[in-house]
DNA sequence: GAATAAAATGACCGTAGAGTCAGTTTAGTG
DNA sequence: CACTAAACTGACTCTACGGTCATTTTATTC
């Protein structure tokens, strides 16, 4: 049984060195243009090993997505278990993933690009946990409008609307000299939101 | 002379079936999955044919994304320079998005997807007539602020947040069946930002 | 250290698609 | 109608890449 173990550490090695040689090839030069010699060269391996790992390369990029942004979706879980408020809870979302992707930038890549063409499954607006994280966005402003913390609007709309516009505000900070601190972006977003930006209303 | 007119008229022709079919291809294929023999056969002409009208692909693509949005650019630019106040700006702005490419989901995917790979230019963050849109946008917000319109926040990553924000409702709009208003969709936008969403604020 | 099994390798194959160009068709001209 | 030039064609070439597998290297066991 030691044996089995020691195998199966040892294999769980190799997968994450083969994760950590894609997701710098990808952060590098895209889905598109991260070929499996690519990272068979980062990884400092031969192709044809990369093949008794993964399947293929599909399931290759396919478990980079997934395991890579596994700390942060934990995180953002926590988050939604805690049931804070939505003030808090906004925030802390938001500054999670800036936060985040500020010392993962690597992987923001991974997290932002489309893949070019029909292959929907790694396009973010498909990806089930992109998905699940809308819901359970809206699911948070559904029950605070229902408690009357927040005004009644179209609660999937605005879960959209929200998590868009923070990756569009993501995208900038990283790749634009992060010229905001993570605090100044994160209140943007939850000022605008929860105050809007006519004047006359300051916090509550 | 007459025979140099006729013959721009009937290149410029071509040109336009050709950027129509790849239009065709590319809002069912993708960038990275329209070929240029699928773009050939769209436009019922042969693959070397393509090539006496553009240099190569890039060129075609490019030419595309560039022709296909002029449309809508004038339209949002009659807005900017119509100098109105912010939130009928907005919400022209806005409208005309969501009006576009409702009418023209084709048009869609060619604007917002972003082709794969280290091809930066045809990503719609890096393209410069985003880019300008956004310089436009955030010009707008500050000119706002400065007459106390709006209260002061970060321009530039304002006009992000809204811009993004509203790609990713008209993604849901065009693709998830229209299930709400244009006017509606609108509205939550504009609502959002300008009232925020605590309660206790009707309009103005 | 011989025997055996597991892991790794990289030359090789097949395919797909961008771009070319010799040959063919069409349109224009006197 | 004959001649010429421009437009068009699609078979072909070339390259890039995903995936395979016979062979070699490394680890394990007795």
């Amino acid at each position: 049984m030691a044996t089995t173990t020691r195998r199966h550490a040892i294999e769980e090695f190799r997968l994450q060195t083969i994760r950590e040689a894609t997701t710098r090839v990808v952060a590098r030069l895209g889905f598109a243009g991260a070929t499996m010699q690519h990272i068979a060269d980062e990884a400092q391996i031969a192709k044809g090993t990369l093949y008794l790992y993964f399947k293929d390369k599909e399931e290759l990029l396919d478990s980079v997505v997934d395991s890579s942004l596994q700390t942060l979706r934990d995180e953002v879980g926590r988050v939604f278990e805690a049931k804070l408020g939505v003030e808090e809870s906004l925030r802390a979302i938001v500054t999670a993933q800036f936060s985040f992707f500020e010392t993962h930038s690597d992987l923001f890549r991974v997290y932002h690009e489309v893949s070019g063409a029909g292959n929907s499954r790694r396009n973010r607006d498909c990806h089930p946990h992109f998905q699940d994280f809308l819901d359970r966005l809206a699911a948070m402003f559904k029950r605070a409008m229902a408690k009357g913390e927040l005004r009644r609007t179209n609660p999937e709309g605005l879960a959209i609307f929200v998590a868009e516009g923070t990756i569009g505000l993501i995208v900038r900070h990283i790749s634009g000299g992060r010229k905001t601190s993570v605090k100044d972006e994160v209140e943007l977003v939850v000022g605008t939101v929860l105050q809007g930006l006519l004047p006359g209303r300051r916090s509550e």
